[in-house]
DNA sequence: ATAGAATCCGGACCCTGGGTCCACTTCAAC
DNA sequence: GTTGAAGTGGACCCAGGGTCCGGATTCTAT
């Protein structure tokens, strides 16, 4: 578990580093597969002791990587306004929520599909999973007459897997903002029973996460 | 692409060996990602090269098996008997077929799991995939009423990916029947736009596929 | 300022596992 | 039985993740 933080200049300079020749050669490559962590070693101006001394492993590297980029999102779900913030009404924050996560995945393709894929062990074993999966299920707890609402997180989630959205943007060649309203349309329809009241798919498409 | 039949002796039962073998060792081994290439050619008692001839690569295997065990379905799908035939209206036939894709992931978990994340190339680049996606989409066409029938049908068929299924089974210990109807519910909700008719969830749930 | 300890650096090195090669064997067609 | 096409198996190759350690750098105490 070599992740705790470093007090010393160089090493804190090599981590900036490899953390931002990693960023841009993983989305510069086609597939994550071909940038090795020599590569990004090497691109970083650094040895691969060094690379290895602060991210432990390849998955460590990817996930500080990810979780950096997640940050903003992460804070405007936590304590940000509507509509991800907490304040949001339930039937409109689900499918904000995963609008939002669609569109961090469309603007990290590659990173998102190197961290979802590329680990060893199941994607449904990140920590960073754990927690969009257990904040939709509260949220979704929300909402009344819904059932199996942990399963329904889950499969709301898939709708977003990285190489689900690879596979669309890159073969099917569905343009964003198409793939966002497929999306809202989709989750819509999934907590459509029970009363409907407010938020079509067309005002969710509205709040543009990102240009 | 060294996929064809030989009509050698040698040959033919080397292949079912392998088979044989591979098949075993995948269902045994708690991750696919031990049971390697070596391993396989040894306890089909044969060597490597005759395991690559046979099969060309790690996921030519794969693919080979997994046609095998998925055959039955294939046949039931094709030219069966509803509630998996062509014959059955198109608001049954959907949860029908997702459920007996599911109960194929629940009975063949590591063997999916193997399959569907192992290759390096995404699962939406095997065909099997592709036959899966477009029949679905297809019956989906059938019924009126829904939209973005081609996002809809990769959205069900995610929620049934085989990492899914594996950390349902495997973390969360939720039994097969529980998740035959979460499905099937899931399912049934995202078809309820447009004027409902016949199919609940428990309906569903009885056509057993698999003991 | 400077010694000394703690920490970090980097690239040579190790090891696993997929995939190839090829001298030798086996099969089936004549 | 002869023959050559096809098959066999294990030694071998190589990429890539991960480790190691002698030497360089930085912090701290004096």
């Amino acid at each position: 578990m070599p992740e705790r933080q470093s007090s010393r200049k160089d090493a804190i300079r090599n981590r900036e580093a490899v953390l931002a020749a990693a960023d841009t050669l993983f989305t510069r490559r086609e597939s994550p597969e071909d940038v090795t962590m020599a590569d990004v070693a090497a691109a970083a101006g650094v040895g691969k002791g060094t690379l290895f001394r602060a991210f432990g492993d390849r998955a460590g590297l990817l996930r500080a990587l990810y979780e950096a980029r997640l940050e903003p999102i992460r804070q405007a779900v936590e304590t940000g306004p509507p509509p991800l913030g907490p304040a949001t009404p339930p039937r409109d924050r689900v499918p904000a929520l995963l609008d939002a996560l669609l569109c961090f995945k469309l603007d990290n393709r590659r990173l998102a599909l190197a961290l979802e894929e590329g680990g060893s062990s199941s994607p449904y074993r990140a920590e960073h999973y754990e927690r969009w999966h257990s904040l939709l299920r509260a949220v979704l707890e929300q909402i009344p007459g819904l059932t199996d609402r942990d399963f329904t997180a889950h499969a709301l989630l898939a709708a977003t897997r990285a190489d689900l959205v690879e596979h669309l943007v890159e073969e099917e060649r569905i343009p964003r903002e198409r793939m966002r309203s497929q999306l809202a349309n989709f989750v819509t329809s999934v907590l459509a029973c029970g009363p409907l009241q407010g938020s079509t798919a067309e005002e969710v498409t509205e709040n543009r996460a990102s240009p």
